[in-house]
DNA sequence: CCAGATTAGTAGGACGTCCGACCTTCGGTC
DNA sequence: GACCGAAGGTCGGACGTCCTACTAATCTGG
């Protein structure tokens, strides 16, 4: 990886994992120190990916939130979706949704249009600009590896099997993840 | 687990995973899809902690930030820390612990002093009540796990393990964490 | 001993997330 | 056919995060 180039923005970095530290004092009074410390882990791991995602993406004027918006469009069939169903593949408020299409309309990449039959729903529709930009950004997060790094391809795996356990025990879907 | 209890916000649960869905929509144009798959549980995985744990606050009037911010003073010398020493345990950037703080102290949980030697730094101090309620969330975040639900002790170590070598990599520490 | 570099903290602004409240439209029921 | 609950989006506010820029104080070199 990099020496010391372009690292997440809190950029001393400690002699110790602080995580570890804060682990041993909590098991030292209360338990489970473990739960904390995973916990703990993934709030600064979501901070690691965001950061390392959003700076590839800055070039392009896009954040991990827009980008991730502005894929899904690209992989639907006719290039739309309405509003409500990108909430829900993206797991966000529909409020979320409605920000940041906002900003991608203001950035000519999406396109509002209204839904044929029912006029309550609005389709997110996306640009050729956006297609184009989705694949340029698309290129640059591959690159950084979407800010999972250190790990091996097997590892990798483990944890995305792990996280789906455990978002599967916290409701984010039903059926089984099915890894044939 | 709870029935059809509080879950995160996004209540609607889907009958797939949408991860796994786009994981498979991704491989078919581009390469790299598992780092896509694991960053983007990453991802969630933070939204849904975040979202258990500050459910679990909301009735001490504290979020996640706050309360890891109150137990840091807690497992403190003095119960009190300079703001930059905060910052760096708690890795979030300076301009953030002034927010935590300024909240803190309005709610009376913490107070600021001036530190004895270097008229730059200001000292945090945690309060008798701030004691009290530290204590009393304690019990609360616990008693959900910390939003780690789902996984076996020893997933949840694995868990920890696996996100403990990616952060190294990514700058946060630089000592190994020491396993023993 | 004084000038420049460094460190500590704050102010203002951008972004994404959530929630509660609200309006419009659809659909089912009577 | 009319009503009333449900569904789709948006508005305004709260929160936490970051960045850039700024002030005040300390440290370091000449």
């Amino acid at each position: 990886m990099g020496t010391v180039g372009p690292m997440p923005s809190p950029a001393r970095q400690l002699p110790f994992d602080p995580i570890a530290e804060a682990r041993r004092h909590w098991d030292e009074r209360w338990s489970g120190g473990a739960a904390m410390a995973a916990a703990t882990s993934v709030m600064r791991a979501q901070q690691i990916v965001l950061a390392q995602v959003d700076e590839a993406l800055k070039p392009f004027g896009l954040t991990f939130a827009r980008y991730e918006a502005l894929v899904l469009l690209t992989f639907s069939r006719r290039g739309s979706l309405p509003l409500g169903k990108m909430g829900e593949r993206l797991m966000i408020h529909p409020t979320s949704v409605t920000n940041i299409v906002d900003r991608l309309e203001g950035q000519g990449l999406v396109r509002r249009v209204p839904h044929p039959t029912d006029r309550r729903t609005t389709l997110c529709e996306i640009t050729d600009e956006g297609r184009e930009l989705a694949e340029k950004a698309t290129a640059a997060v591959t690159a950084v590896g979407l800010g999972i790094t250190g790990l091996s391809d097997r590892e990798v795996d483990q944890l995305f099997r792990l996280l789906a356990k455990m978002r599967r025990a916290a409701g984010d879907f039903a059926a089984a993840a099915d890894p044939s």
